[in-house]
Parts: C-alpha cells; structure tokens; sequence
DNA sequence: TTCATAAGATACTAATAGTTTCTTATTTTA
DNA sequence: TAAAATAAGAAACTATTAGTATCTTATGAA
C-alpha cells in the first residue's frame, strides 16, 4: 500500500482546522499538541516542531480563520446609507457577520484565565480592533455631519465604541442579536446620544 | 511534637482562599487539585472527597468570596439621590463595587473556553444577576418618573441593562471605568435615552 | 536519479493527575 | 471521661498524558 503524506498548505490547513474544533468544543484549557495531532490525523512531532505553545498555535488558528473568511476589512466598508440611522445599521450589521467569521466561541475562549503575557497579546488584537471601529464609526458621523443630521462630529472614543462594546458583551455572554435589537439601539441610544453630544437639534 | 489538624469551616476557608490565589494568578486552566492541595497546606484525599472536579470547586470558592463580601445585595440598595442623575450614580458606583468584589480576575476567568456544561452554570449566573440589575435600575426610573424627571418608565430590558453590560465588558477586557467615564455614560448616554425612550421632554 | 526536506511512526522519559490504604487528631455521644 | 464516629493527613501507588529522541520514508526540487 502506497502511503501518502501531506505537507506545506493542506497539513497546515488541517492542523488549523483541528486546532479550532478543540477550541471551540473544549476551550484552551484543553488545547494541547496530543490532541491537536491526534484530530489532524499527524503525529505529535509534527506539532511540537512548529508552535511553541498551545496557546500561540491558537492565536495562528483563528487568525488563519480571519484571514480565509475575511469578508472586507472593517475600515475599508463602503457606506451606502442616505441617514445617519441607515449608515449606523449598515456598519453594525457588518460588524456582527465579522463577530461572527471570528466565531462565536473564540471569543470567550480568548478572555480566558491567562497569563498576563498572553494577555498583551490578546491586549494588542483588542487595540487594533478598536483603532478600527473608531475610524469606521467617524466615518458615519462624517456623512451624517454631511447631510445636516449632526452638528458636529465631536464625541468621545467611549461614546463611538458604545455599540461595538455593546454587541461584543452580546458576543461574550452567548446572546443573538437580532435585527429588532440592534434597530432599537440604533433608535433609542445612539441616535439620541450623538445628537445630545452635539448639540443637534432634532 | 503534638499535631495539629484543622477541619470544618477553618479549613474549607483555606482552599477556598488558596484556590481563588490559582485562580488570580494563572486561570482555570492552572487550577489543579493537588496544586490547591499543596497551596491549602493539605493534602489531595481531602480535596478529591469533597468536590468532583476543579471547576466546581472554582464556582465555590468565588460564591464563597462574594458571600463574604457581600456589601449588600444591589437590589436592596437604599437610594440617597434627588434626581435621576444622583441615582444613577449611586446605582453604578455600587455596582462597580460589587463586581470589583466579585474579582477582576475571575469575571474572564469564567468566560474561559468552558465545556457547553460548564457554560450553563455560568449562564444560570448572569441570568440572575441581570434580574437584580433590572430590579435596581427600575427603582430608579421609578424615583425619577416619582421626580417629574421622565414621563414614564416604560422602556425595553435592553435599555435598562445598557449600563450593566457596558461596566462588564470593560471589566471583561480588564479596562479601567473612572468616575469621568461613568459621568460621562450617565449625561451622554443614558440620560438622553431614558428621555428620548420615554417621551420626557428636556 | 539523487539529494534535501519534512512527515510520520514508535518508543521512550518525565511530570503530574488521581487512587488506595492506613494512621491518628478531633469531635461527638454515651 | 471514655468510647466511638468522623474526617484530616501521610505516603505509596497507578494511570494518564505531556513532551522528547530516534529513525524511516514519502515527497518535491535539483
């Protein structure tokens, strides 16, 4: 019988793909290179050559995810809106489906009991996420300055990242968001909170 | 040499500390029974008869902690303010407190990549203390409707745990909420939407 | 066809989780 | 106060699994 091996792509591919299942069924805490070599169908060696911990193999796994699914990046999203209201829902919808490729049960998984150097690293991924969201919600406020809806675009960080926070607790916590929900934030926060922090008139 | 053995309360309160030291410092993934053994300054038989896993043994000791340090349950906080604002920050300030009680640490300890049973009992756990926000906060609204503040208390679950679930997700991501940032969600955020949601005119 | 590279099998060591048995300190109760 | 019941702790053990070392060989490149 002729055996065959893979290598490069499709072994890391697989070794990915593994490395997620566990994640998501048994969390970090049970992420170990055994197992990982055992459901990718290789053997241990072949693991422990290439990642130097659990956890940095992880980080690569979801981040290859990110990478295969990546729908657009956040910042480069072309709002088609004609109100403030309408942006708004455009960039949380995207926003969720991006949650989303990221996997619902990394999300937790990675606000584990961690090492404080794993923690900056984790620390680092949040920071650029929300480097991110800051500049796609001045975006909206932008067009909305635009059509007249607001009066200025000055507000502070804590009040543009209040959505993105908002749906990433509902991420956290294991809670869908729906489409009522998320209109009714839009409606009866945001809406109302922008025009109050800039002095809008109604 | 006479020995000396403690049993009962004394010694429970003594893994109870030591495994919430694990806890702290190095995540549920670390908490091991012979660790909390050797931590407890006992031995392994004596943790192994009483709980049946780590993780069990981890939601006791941090119910323990909150038991201990229990400055009163949130929703049987007195409210002092003459006006929603006042309440409000009374209502947050304490929360703050209770969940600083509760532990920087574990709050994403236990938003590990847990097991789908693991999950639930954390689950049970928000599920109650979303009822008792939502009882608070109702107090509130209904001091400031009482005030002549709002036009009704009428408005959505969502609205009213706004405020809970935004102070967790920073605990979550281990970010610091000052007096200023809270001020600022309370004038900037919530009032303007209690209003908006209420139909109470400035 | 030969050579270099890396996959994979296998057997091993080390560490540590978990168990069993027995002893004895401490509390209960008669 | 003595006897009995209870539970803590010591110590030695087994089982599991993480991690390593060695060797073979499939696979792609020269």
């Amino acid at each position: 019988m002729v055996q065959k091996r893979r290598r490069g792509t499709e072994l890391t591919e697989a070794i990915y793909q593994a490395t997620r299942e566990i994640l998501e069924n048994d969390g970090l805490s049970a992420l170990t290179f055994p197992k990982v070599a055992t459901a990718a169908g290789t053997s241990k060696p072949v693991i422990y050559r290439r990642w130097d911990s659990p956890f940095s193999l992880a980080i690569a796994a979801v981040q290859d995810k990110i990478k295969l699914e990546n729908h657009g990046r956040m910042d480069e999203l072309k709002l088609t809106g004609t109100s403030l209201r309408a942006d708004l829902s455009q960039l949380l919808q995207r926003f969720i489906i991006s949650m989303n490729a990221f996997g619902q049960s990394y999300t937790n998984t990675f606000f584990n009991g961690m090492s404080k150097q794993q923690n900056e690293v984790i620390q680092k991924m949040i920071d650029e996420a929300t480097a991110i969201d800051i500049s796609a919600l001045n975006q909206v406020l932008k067009r909305a300055k635009e059509r007249g809806e607001l009066a200025t675009t000055e507000m502070s960080n804590d009040l543009k990242l209040l959505p993105f926070e908002w749906l990433r607790y509902h991420l956290f916590v294991n809670e869908n968001v729906s489409r009522v929900n998320l209109t009714a934030l839009i409606d009866d926060v945001l809406i109302p909170s922008y025009q109050h922090a800039t002095g809008t008139p109604k």
